[in-house]
This record gives structure tokens, C-alpha cells and sequence, in this order.
DNA sequence: GTAACTGCAAAATATTTGCATCCTT
DNA sequence: AAGGATGCAAATATTTTGCAGTTAC
């Protein structure tokens, strides 16, 4: 595992200690934060405005990705694999658990490729399935 | 095309100006609408709170669906084929223009079946694409 | 007439912005 | 020392809830 002064060195980003405790976070999680998990996991230790502010950096940074959600939040993971500054490539698929409410990066399962409509140019694409995951099965 | 009040009554909802309203708005947009967008182009007519527990009925009762977004919003559009209440179908692919911005249900595009991990069970999938519609080709 | 629906007011939440202060380099 | 990052306060925006009045059937 990438030691966590590495992944903020290599984006640029200078070390702080909100920084460091979000990223161990991420780190330590094996699947998907929303904002509000964060606050709650850091027991506040640091302003909301600084969790927004972090989250939008490492978004920005290539750190993270945003995945979509249908209830008004958004979640956040990290990236596993060759996201660059600004170009994320995180083609895999998100898996939310209906039971336990978890979302899990299935990182060895690709979004498979679909055939658009005349006319249409595809960028990125996102695939989010929702079922029953391994530990509640 | 089916009509309106049909719609309605078939879902067992009484028929209202404000649903109506707000059914046409989907019935004559191709794409998608965020809450937002129903606002603005009701102007006004009624309030926000009424959009609320309206688009929340219409789900509810199968007539419209969510589409998971980025960016802290749900958008919305019309369940075309076969959903029931509390029961949808919507295996299409959505797609997101990155230049108009316009949201896309491509009806005749499936959401493609993926392997799950052993002990993962699918109950639904959403698929998003981005990149450049027709339109803007 | 009754149940369902709407509008208004207000509460609860969530997000953004500006600025002074503090920390990292 | 300089620039970037944080915390605080406050402005905005969004969503939810309760209740009284209105409308559809």
C-alpha cells in the first residue's frame, strides 16, 4: 500500500493533518465514503468546510472519484488505479449493497463497453449496481 | 402517445394541475429534468414543495425514475416501458452530454450484464455515459 | 362528505464564500 | 517569508415537516 505522505507529495498537495486523517480514511475503508461518513469518522476533529474543501481537491487532484448515487449525495473513492490529475480512468463497477448500505469498488470488474446510438461520442462511463453484497449474503 | 389524465388515473393518483403540469413537462422534454429544471420552467406556478412530493410520488407509482448523478442532484425522466409500482425496469443506458449538458435516455441501448464477484447478487444496474450527443456532434 | 393534495411557514440540512489566522515548505 | 490551508462566521441553497385550507372524486 502507497504510503499516505507519497500519494499528497506526488499530487502537489502540501501535508496537513485534515488531509492526512481523510486520505487514512480512505485508506482504511474498503469501499465508498459520503461526505456525511466522513465528518462522522473524524469525530469532527475539523471543520465541514475543510472536509468539503479536501474532498474537492482530491477530486481535482485524481485521488478520488466521484460516484454517482440516486439520493442526493455523492460518494467518494479512492482511485486505485491510473487516475491522472484531471483525466480519471476508473472504469470499474460500483456495487451498493440494498442491505447494509455499503458501496464497494468491484475494481476487477470493467464497465463493459455498450454500442451508442449514431452520432454519439462516448467519454467516460459509470456503471452502479445495487444488489446483496458477499458479507450479507 | 398516451395521454395524460390516463397516466395518472392508471396509477391510481388523483388528477391535479400540478401533476399535470408537471407530467407534461416530461411528456414534451427529451431527456431528463433535474428538480431545478422543473421549477424554472413551471415558473413558479406552484410550490416548491408541491414539486417535491410530486416527483417523489412519480416514482413512487412508477411513472417517472432516478438517474444517479454527480453532482449532488437527481435527475429525473419517464418511465417508457414496463415499470410497475414500486417496481422499475429501467435497464437503458443514460447518457449525459458533456456539452449541452442535456441528459439522455437511450430506450433501445440495455444496460449490459456483468459477472459479479462470487457471493454478490444483482438486483438492479444503472449505467451513465458521458460524452457528445447527436446534437452537438 | 371525505380523503387526498396543495400552499405557506418554519425548521432542519447542506453548501458556498470571505476573511483573518495558522501551518507547510 | 510566502503561499497555501484551515477555521469561523455568515450568506445561500436545499430539503423536510406540520398544519390549515382547498380540491378531486
Amino acid at each position: 500500500m502507497k504510503i499516505k505522505p507519497d500519494i499528497l507529495k506526488q499530487s502537489g498537495l502540501s501535508i496537513t493533518e485534515s488531509r492526512k486523517k481523510i486520505l487514512d480514511l480512505f485508506l482504511e475503508t474498503d469501499g465508498a465514503l459520503a461526505h456525511a461518513d466522513i465528518e462522522k469518522n473524524t469525530s469532527s476533529a475539523f471543520d465541514r468546510v475543510t472536509v468539503y474543501r479536501t474532498l474537492q481537491t482530491f477530486v481535482e487532484k485524481g485521488i478520488i472519484h466521484q460516484i454517482p448515487t440516486t439520493d442526493n449525495s455523492i460518494l467518494y473513492a479512492l482511485c486505485k488505479h491510473n487516475c491522472e490529475q484531471g483525466h480519471h480512468h476508473d472504469d470499474h463497477v460500483h456495487f451498493i449493497c440494498s442491505n447494509c448500505d455499503k458501496t464497494i469498488c468491484l475494481d476487477e470488474v470493467t464497465v463493459p463497453e455498450v454500442k451508442l446510438p449514431k452520432n454519439f461520442t462516448k467519454q467516460q462511463s459509470a456503471m452502479v449496481v445495487t444488489g446483496i453484497c458477499e458479507d450479507c449474503k
